[in-house]
DNA sequence: TTGAAAGCGCTACCAA
DNA sequence: TTGGTAGCGCTTTCAA
């Protein structure tokens, strides 16, 4: 059977307390107790059982990770730098595919309620915002990840997505290109939103627009999305030069499209993706994208969510922390021909 | 503040016991006292405590999963796979990324004991079995998923490494090549040994042969270390018209390395991966690739280990469980020109 | 410096 | 059917 702290205080002939406040290395205790009974516990296979000890009011040093899809390369390297950082600061990590299914999401955040994870960090979106109600009650301290701050209580980490999609712009721009189109993933999203305003605002300071009718967006299956709607704007007689794709996955699927249609990339058609995922340097050819500086945010997320938690009652000021994005080019984007 | 029994049980007029009770559906009450109880619990908007029920001896509902890297797409994919399964039997997941590290494992090891997760994935290589003792003593059931048992008490649930490195000799050897070479991560990974056992017993079976000089392995940066080793293989006087590499990350970068040295794929070199990632469907060309069933992997492994956890005592028969792979011919296959 | 004892929220057994 | 109550393993006063 496992060995509790009453067998280690029996052992090592002291009482329970004492053992307790070796453990978390409190209190008085003599040096020669204090070895005495790291020895026991060592010998008996001790471990403190974190349970008992987050039932008593002390912390369960668990975090919460809610993403869409896991397998999805970029909340795979989110959650990557997150349980790093976590890791790093002595917490474990639950994570949680919502597949942005509301009921799914009501469902973990009950759970994880329920486990009384210290904090959390959301990267999903979420359509029913009151669904965090119960959690802010408890003031369990809320982080949100690469989304746009879902209330008041939700401090944000965020990627500079307007900022991206100026750089994204002004790099196709500088390529001379004049017909530019965008795909997105949903205009629900806000950084979706975002990187498009700050692709067509810099097109407008320099003369240029897209059309409406050019920004398609949409769709579950990015991949699949990214190709049909490339697909559609490619046939058209006036086909844009230059596409700018608000994730990877889009970027990739609209290379498929232009590659199946016989353009060539980039001598035909400019891809601009946007994340710089894996995915992105492993096309041919390598995909032009708007690099998303991951692991900092993820760092940057735990840590503020710890800070958050450890600190006593004082309530922070709302911040925001917007970290800059990064255009990395590579070869799918060129002068027009 | 929460809720607890005690508030639900004053506010209703019963006793902590009625009110755990209806929570767990279990004994005696009557509908009119169940009903009231429960209007209760949603008017105080309660939820039991985990911890609390977990100290009494309950399960935690929690599982532990040990994949070596999660951002990377393979152990990602598990990772849902797994998780999805979870959620659908109620559990949630505890996911760990190990980096190969004795170190980290024994920490998170540590970590999930004392959290008592209720059983064990493992998908991370561990080259200290002995790490696993403790909880093998506290019987708290593993399971090892893509990869060959640790120990007689872990229970594997496998692909059919063997049958895949066959498949993928049978496809070459069709297409007409003779000179065959192979990439592997690490021959200290028991399923890249069966790979490549199966791929060379099948040539051998054709009167072919891999030299031992042309099976190279190593590295820990898979993409860079799979270019690395193509260019070495690609640069030799007579060099391989096939490449067979034991997962698709290597694939890329043997894909890479041919490009660079102006290789047409597959028109003067064939390559197969493993493990049908989505980085296989987005290469260029698409890559031919040996597909691990991984949500089928991930839902059985799930399935099995909570069938050993809910099953008293009666311990099981040590079964291996090995799903067969499939072959996914793309275009980085074809025949010698 | 040490130990006794009161919880933490819940389950389960035993009486009523 | 119901309720009283003894733990589960640990933390934390409060006395000694």
């Amino acid at each position: 059977m496992k060995a509790t702290i009453y067998d280690v205080a029996r052992e090592a002939g002291v009482s329970i307390a004492a053992v307790s406040q070796v453990i978390n290395g409190k209190g008085k205790i003599s040096e020669e107790r204090r070895n005495e009974i790291f020895s026991v516990m060592e010998r008996l296979n001790y471990r403190p059982s974190l349970i008992a000890a987050a039932l008593t009011g002390k912390s369960t040093y668990t975090l919460g990770l809610l993403v869409p899809d896991i397998s999805n390369p970029f909340f795979a390297e989110i959650a990557h730098a997150v349980e790093d950082q976590a890791h790093q600061r002595g917490y474990s990590l639950a994570i949680c595919s919502t597949h942005n299914d509301d009921e799914r999401i009501e469902r973990y955040l009950s759970l994880l309620q329920q486990k009384s994870v210290d904090g959390l960090i959301i990267g999903t979106g979420m359509d029913n915002v009151e669904l965090l109600g119960p959690l802010i009650e408890k003031s369990v301290p809320i982080i949100s990840i690469a989304r746009e701050t879902l209330s008041p209580h939700v401090l944000p980490v965020l990627v500079g997505d307007f900022a991206g999609g100026c750089m994204a712009a002004k790099h196709l721009i500088q390529l001379g290109h004049t017909r530019l189109a965008v795909i997105a993933e949903s205009l629900k999203v806000s950084s979706s939103r975002e990187r498009i305003r700050g692709f067509r605002q810099t097109l407008e300071a320099e003369g240029l627009n897209v059309p409406d009718a050019w920004v398609l967006a949409g769709g579950s299956d990015l991949l699949h999305e990214g190709k049909r709607n490339a697909m559609t704007l490619l046939q058209q007689t006036v086909r844009p030069t230059a596409l700018f794709c608000c994730n990877d996955l889009l970027a990739i699927g609209a290379l498929q499209a232009a590659k199946e249609l016989g353009f060539r990339v980039p001598e035909d058609l400019s891809i601009v993706g946007f994340d710089n995922t894996i995915l992105a340097s492993v096309t041919d050819p390598p995909m032009t994208t708007v690099a998303q500086p991951i692991a900092e945010m993820g760092k940057l997320a735990v840590n503020l969510l710890i800070e958050e938690l450890t600190k006593e009652g004082k309530s922070t000021i709302v911040q925001r922390t917007v970290i800059e994005p990064e255009l990395v080019v590579r070869k799918s984007t060129g002068t027009i021909s």
